[in-house]
Order: C-alpha cells, then structure tokens, then sequence
DNA sequence: GCGTTTCGTCGAAACGCTTCGATCGCACAT
DNA sequence: ATGTGCGATCGAAGCGTTTCGACGAAACGC
C-alpha cells in the first residue's frame, strides 16, 4: 500500500480512503490511484483490514450433522450461502456445529474472526441461538425458533406446505388423508419442521372436512414400510398418503406393493418437502412440494449481511421470511379410484 | 491480553510464548497465566495473530457447482472437510469457484486471508490448479490432474472400483457386461471419473476374457433409458451393466421394465461410485461401490495442514492417496440367467 | 475583504498480537 | 571469586490497514 501512494503521489491515508470511500477523494486522485493499484496488481490485505476496522468480511454458517447424515436440502442451504456471500464480497466459513461442541462454538466466536453467524436447521428451542445471543454475535437463521423475536430468519412455511398437500389431494377427489411425518425423535426435541408441518396438516384437514391421520415415522425404509400398513389397518378408507420424509416414502411404496396397490391408480403419495433431485429417482416420479432451499440459503446471508452493513442508523427492522414450497407433477397422485 | 498479563505478573510476550510454546516458560509461570486467562474468560484474537504470523489458519474449499448441483458424494467431501479443519483447528471457508472465477480467484487470495486450499472436483487438465500454483499458494486436490507431480491428493481409485465391478459380475457368471458412464460433456472436459473408470473397465474386461461394452450416457433418466435400448440391441447378450451414473441408473430400470425384464433375475445391476444414501432408496437396493468421500474430504484437509506446518524443515514429501470403493451389496445383481 | 464553511489531503496513532534481541539470575566448572 | 552457559523473562519493533484530528486552499456570504 505504501507502494501504491507513492507511485500515486498521495499518502497512505488517501489510498485507504479511495479505497473505501471513506472520505471524499478527488476524481483525479482516485484515477492516478487505481492506476497504481493496477500497475502493482495490489490487494488490500483482509487481515489488516480486518484487525482494524473490526469487520472482517467473515461469517459463519452453523451446521449440525444429523442422525441421517445432510440431505440434498440442506447441501443447497449451504450452497445458496455461498454463492450469496461471495457475491456480497464475504467469506463463508463452514462450522460444524454439534451439540456437544457448543462450548467449543463461544470458544470459536470468541476469536473474533467473524462477523456473525448463520444458523442452519435451527430447533424450536435452540441453545446454540440462546449462545450466540449471549455472545452478542449477530445472526441469522435458516428455520427459527418457537420464539423468534426480532432476530432475522428465512424459513420454509411447513404449514402452508401441508395446506398445499391437503388441497392438492381433496382437489384429486380424496377425502381420507394422512400425513407421514419425520420421527418421534425429531418430534420430541423440538425439530421444527416436525411439528409445523403436523399442526398445519391438522388445521388445514378440519378446515377441509375431510377425514385425517397422522403418524410420526422413523427416518428408513423399514419404518415407512410398517407404519403404512399400521395406518392402514387403523384407517381403511385412507386414498391419500402425505409425506414429509423420504426415506419412509420409499418403505410406503414397498408396502403398497406388497398389498397390489398402484400408484397413483390405487393410491396417491404426495413428497412434501424434498427436493425434486431425489423425487425425480422414484418411480414413479413423485409429486412433490418442493423447498426453495437455494433460495433460503441465500436469504439467511443476505439477512446477516444487511444486519451487519445496517449498525450504524436506524435499529434495524427485522426481516422474517417464510418460503412457500413449490408444487412439482410427478406421477403420484392421481383421482380418487371409483370404488 | 495485556490484562491477562498484569494480573498473571508477567510480560505481555511471557504470556504470548505461553500460547503459543515458542520459548520455554517455566511451569509455575505457565500455570499464573493459565489461571489469568480462564478467569478474564480470553481468547486471543485471531485476526492480530494471523497478521503478524502470517498464518490465519484458514483454508479455503474450492467447490464448482457441476451442471446438476452437488450430489452427495459431494456433499460428504465438504463435510469430512469440514470437520477434519476443525479437529486440526482451522476454519475452511468455502468458496464456490466456477470457471468464469478464475480472475475472481485470484483476487481472493490475493488478500492473503488463506493458508492453503483444497481442490474439489479436480479436471484432468485444471485450469484452477495452475493458477494456484503461480499463485504460489500451497493446496491439496480431492481428485487429480493427469499430471500431479508432487501436489498431494486424495481421490477415489476409479480403476479399482471398475475393476471390482467387472469382477463381481464376473463372479456371478456374466460373460457379457456393460459399462455406463458419464456424460460425453464430463468426458469431453477431461472428467477424471469418466476417463479413469472408462480405462480400468476396459482393462479389466479384457483380461477377465469377457465381452464388454460401455457407453458415455447424460446425467439424466431419459439418456439412461435410451441408452439402455441402444446397448441392448448393439449387444443382444448383455446380462449385467455397472453404471456410473445415478440418473441413467434410473432410466436404465425403466427400460428393463419396459421390456418385462427384471432385476436381478433377468439382468444384473452394478451402481458405481454412488452413496448407499442414494442406492437405498432405489427398488430394488442397488448393490453399489461406493465411495469413501468423507474420508477423502478429510484427507484432503489433513494433506494441506501437513504440508502447511511442515514448511520449515525438509521438503515435504508428497502425499498421494488412491482410496478403494467399498462394496455394498444390494438386490440387483445376481447370478447370470440361466438360458 | 474578512470570517466561515467545505473539500481534499496528510501524518500519526491505533488494532492485538508475534518475534527479535537483550537482559537477568542461577547453577556449574574453573 | 570469576567466568560461562543456559533457561526464563522482558521491552520494543513491527504486521498492513483504518481512522482521527489537523491543515491548507478554494468557495462562499455579507
């Protein structure tokens, strides 16, 4: 940098400032210094920069692993994150964030090397927020928590998807649904998309008049498999099975087999919520409520980002997203069989 | 840091080299300085530290986003990635780097924020390699140039997992078998994968004494169920095909519907390189080679770490690792039909 | 024509660490 | 006693920026 105000003229400071426009530069000033920057192919050291002006263009996205291992939803989280901070001129770091490393994530943030952070699959109740809170560290979320107050977030709207479902199947004629949901271990530790998802199911049924089940459901084949025929022998008119869980869907699908259903000829199984990257591998091809899942990711940033830039004016006013699903034709559901 | 040192009674440096270990501090001193830190709750600032030594302990993950997004073997690299960073105590930061990024990427390290990088995703012929290399940046690549020389890598051994496709299929009788791979874009653009399962398949094939065929195919289930047809009537005696490619696999079971055959029983069915995440979703299970990615994301990381804190003794001698595929056996191969 | 503001620029003081050279005891051999 | 060597500690000089207060010169109002 001393280098460029010499070969410009100026001293450091002025450099600086036309870097930054911090201050007003000359028209002429800011030319002969860019030249110089271009002739020395100089780039500002982040670090430096960094150490200073406390913003290091750094943030960090929080995620868990799951029992399952990541989905192909939450890998377009992490890559619409990307792509975003980079295009808002920030680096993205990646932390995996076990419960168990809790300690070890105000040990993280307690270096002082990010900005703030974007919290993935957040829980209803969530004690990474409540430490990132405490830290002071300013964040996003992608999902939220039962008691969002003003922090931002981008989340999917379960319960719209599941009013989606239940109007796209009741419009096929269908007056006996059910709804398979993730599993009782998601349910009970407050995943919330879990719990949305069933509540918006329900109300969105009653409201339809028609008659409904629900079932939570482990995340295999084996367990879709089994609670299908359960559901069955507890609800024998059923026509119409919703699913919020893509493993189960595959053991429903075994399970109609094993009893001569076709579907969508004898029964129609709609995806909620999975990506059309795995439905478009069944057969047949599922339809499906699919998540904007790039798009949240890409939120959750620029959410932290406008967050960050704000700091200086007005309390920044928060922004809280809900993203419907988008209904993808598979060859799923069908009518209502004639019977 | 300054508090910590006057209430430990020592030296702002005393407490640095304590740290840090660069000099002998004597135990009882180490111990005052401990205790002054956990009391002030300090962390020492990571941005100061990576100024002055040069090492910000950040590495970055250069990822492409290929035509049909990241799959999950992708997905599992970035993980093992991440969490292997975090154990070595360095944060990864992630940055999605298409071809027209190459100027960008430059730009990037040019602000000198990053250790090293780790390469995903590697071409034969990797334009993003040669550019780091006058970058003068150190970086390991999860994949591989055709001429590595002495960058260190940790990939999938692609001419194993053909060849031990060829021979569990030649250990269930087939004498005819076909090879589906990737499209003629990935092959076009030096794809490592598909140059490197296409050679091995073909050796392989010949010295088992088999008939064989292959076929480059598109990512996608139209392609596969097309090719499928082509094969057949090229190669009317097919028994089992192994397939690099998820989305063809797809379309090649539809094709075997089509014509009434089914799997294994009138036709074998070998799914390479593909996560179990993936095969096990499909009816019926795919038996499947599958990749050890997360451990490969890992290698990736402690490679460049290595070589990172080497640099000051001898020459690091490079690290090259070819990582097998393991079987996992499924429902669609079996032994050949007895006609 | 004189104060007053505005604009563009400058020099120097941080930012929170690492690291270099120097100092200081202290034990050891002479 | 005197010198030597070594482990432990200290003070100070950076690292490459941003930012603050100050300053000169041009533009303004009256």
């Amino acid at each position: 940098m001393i280098d460029v105000a010499r070969r410009a003229n100026v001293a450091l400071s002025t450099v600086s400032y036309a870097i930054n426009g911090t201050r007003a530069v000359s028209a002429t000033t800011r030319r002969r210094i860019q030249k110089a920057m271009d002739e020395l192919g100089y780039e500002p050291n982040a670090i430096a920069r960094g150490l200073v002006s406390k913003r290091t263009r750094i943030i960090a996205l929080l995620f868990p692993t799951p029992e399952r291992g990541m989905g192909v939803t939450e890998m377009e989280f992490v890559i619409g994150a990307a792509e975003a901070a980079l295009e808002r001129d920030h680096h993205l770091v990646l932390w995996p964030s076990e419960l168990r490393n809790v300690r070890q994530l105000d040990r993280l943030t307690g270096q002082g090397l990010i900005d703030g952070a974007v919290v993935m699959e957040v829980r209803l109740d969530d004690e990474r927020v409540d430490l990132l809170r405490q830290a002071g560290l300013p964040f996003s979320m992608i999902g939220r928590t039962s008691e969002p107050g003003s922090i931002n977030y981008a989340d999917i709207d379960f319960e719209q998807a599941a009013r989606d479902a239940v109007s796209h199947l009741t419009a096929l004629g269908h007056r006996s649904i059910g709804f398979l949901n993730h599993s009782p271990s998601a349910f009970s530790v407050g995943y919330g998309p879990t719990v949305r998802a069933a509540d918006g199911f329900r109300r969105a049924a009653m409201e339809a008049g028609v008659e409904h089940f629900e079932r939570l459901c482990g995340d295999n084949v084996a367990a879709g498999r089994a609670a299908f025929h359960e559901l069955r022998a507890m609800a024998p008119h059923l026509t119409a099975l919703a699913v919020m869980n893509d493993h189960a869907i595959v053991g429903v699908m075994d399970a109609l087999d094993e009893i001569g259903w076709r579907v969508p000829g004898d029964f129609s199984l709609l995806s909620m919520v999975s990506s059309t990257r795995v439905t478009e591998m069944m057969r047949p091809k599922l339809t499906t409520l699919e998540p904007q899942s790039s798009e949240l990711g890409r939120l959750g940033v620029h959410m932290l980002i406008d967050e960050l830039e704000f700091r200086a004016g007005e309390p920044p006013t928060p922004t809280q997203v809900l993203l419907p699903c988008r209904l993808v034709e598979g060859q799923s559901c069908g009518p209502v069989r004639a019977s």
